[in-house]
DNA sequence: GTCTATATGGGGATAGAC
DNA sequence: GTCTATCCCCATATAGAC
């Protein structure tokens, strides 16, 4: 059976350590142990720490990107050649990301914290890892979204599209923010009700009206002495 | 000399450090090395490695809290009474993070990546030093944007005030993706630009009409088999 | 205050029995 | 495929000379 796999335990103990502690602070045998596995089987089945990670990350990464392609295609083939509307865009974007919190068991939702902090690191590990299977997602959404939005300027459009991708990752990453600043009168583990009240926020944000291009302010030096020091 | 201290040039290089491979992956070895000094002078000027960080995050996280108090106390007493303008409660949100960048030395540009990182972190420690300084300026912004968005339930705001947050957070520790999506049209360097355009896109969200209330959708299974397993 | 030298532990990885 | 035992390195932290 697949579900009990000592390689599938593994991937969800791994799934939980480095989404809870990131991967340096996360071992390989506090990972084994909790798989109710040993640390040469971790590298009999993984061949590296790096390696499992890779894993980790992949097994996520790839159902998620493809279901956010088949959802473009989708609003693409029923826009039937016309502009999509943004909604539908956000939609492909950020729901299929968001709903792999409810998609597998119990790991795949603290996923969703290493897929926040993957969004903006930098080593060459993590652009190979990041960068690769996303590059196609942000390319379709790009182009679709600049067909929707035609008044926009490219730089504009760049600009708001990393708003709008870096808003989707903290999103996502979020597991206790949200009910602390509400006491509790929210939750991030309201997955639908997250989808449902963030696309229009986005949306509003992309279509908003363009500024003047207000020339490049002065420096704008701040008022304090530039002390440095601490405590 | 101050700037000289070897305390001031072990926090200059712990910033840089911690920033680029957060706290688990950089050593007190390399940063004392980058910093021209020794491991034991680490120790003696501030006793654990992990009180190092606290100190690196205190020295920027305190003047920055500082101004985005100042900001708002000046605009609430320009509104003498009145709701504050949004654009404005944002201005007093967002500008003294990101202008953080340019405000000391180098490795305080590098530091947002921390901040950004530390948003949503979940261990004791991380709480401690994050919910304590944030908690006065999140319950002022809180307090602001209810005044003059009268209109939206509490429960909306907060959800809105979490997407803010959350975007400010990601905007702020970008370094690369926004050169790379834009294939260089566009640079996180550009701190004034960055504000120009982040604060009309979120003030475009927050004031964005209220949806009708659906009703919870029922549970909107995915199409793939709902295979489970973590335990 | 700053150094060298060292104590002590935990990390990833592997060999080889079963 | 899975285990035990072990290698070897690098981590944080400290003692004690200067």
């Amino acid at each position: 059976m697949e579900a009990n796999d000592t390689r599938t335990r593994l991937l969800d103990a791994a799934e939980r350590a480095f989404s809870a502690k990131g991967y340096d602070g996360a071992s390989m045998r506090e990972i084994t142990a909790e798989a109710g596995a040993n640390l040469a089987a971790a590298h009999y089945h993984f061949g590296s720490k790096e390696d499992l990670f890779v894993a980790v990350v992949a097994r996520r990464m790839e159902p998620m990107n493809r279901e956010r392609l088949r959802l473009l295609d989708e609003a693409e083939a029923r826009a039937a050649g016309g502009p999509v509307a943004i909604e539908e865009i956000l939609e492909a974007l950020v729901a299929p990301v968001l709903r792999t919190s409810d998609a597998e068991g119990a790991s795949a939702s603290c996923f969703l914290r290493l897929f926040g902090r993957l969004q903006n690191e930098e080593g060459e590990l993590w652009k190979r890892i990041v960068n690769g299977p996303l590059l196609e997602v942000r390319t379709r959404v790009a182009a679709a979204m600049h067909r929707s939005l035609p008044h926009l300027p490219k730089r504009e459009l760049m600009w708001r599209m990393h708003f709008t991708i870096g808003t989707m990752a903290n999103i996502a990453g979020d597991q206790h923010r949200l009910e602390l600043i509400s006491g509790g009168l929210c939750s991030s583990r309201d997955v639908e009700g997250t989808i449902r009240r963030l696309i229009p926020f986005l949306a509003a944000g992309l279509r908003s009206p363009l500024g003047r291009a207000q020339p490049p302010r002065p420096p704008l030096k701040r008022a304090r002495g530039a002390r440095s020091r601490s405590r």
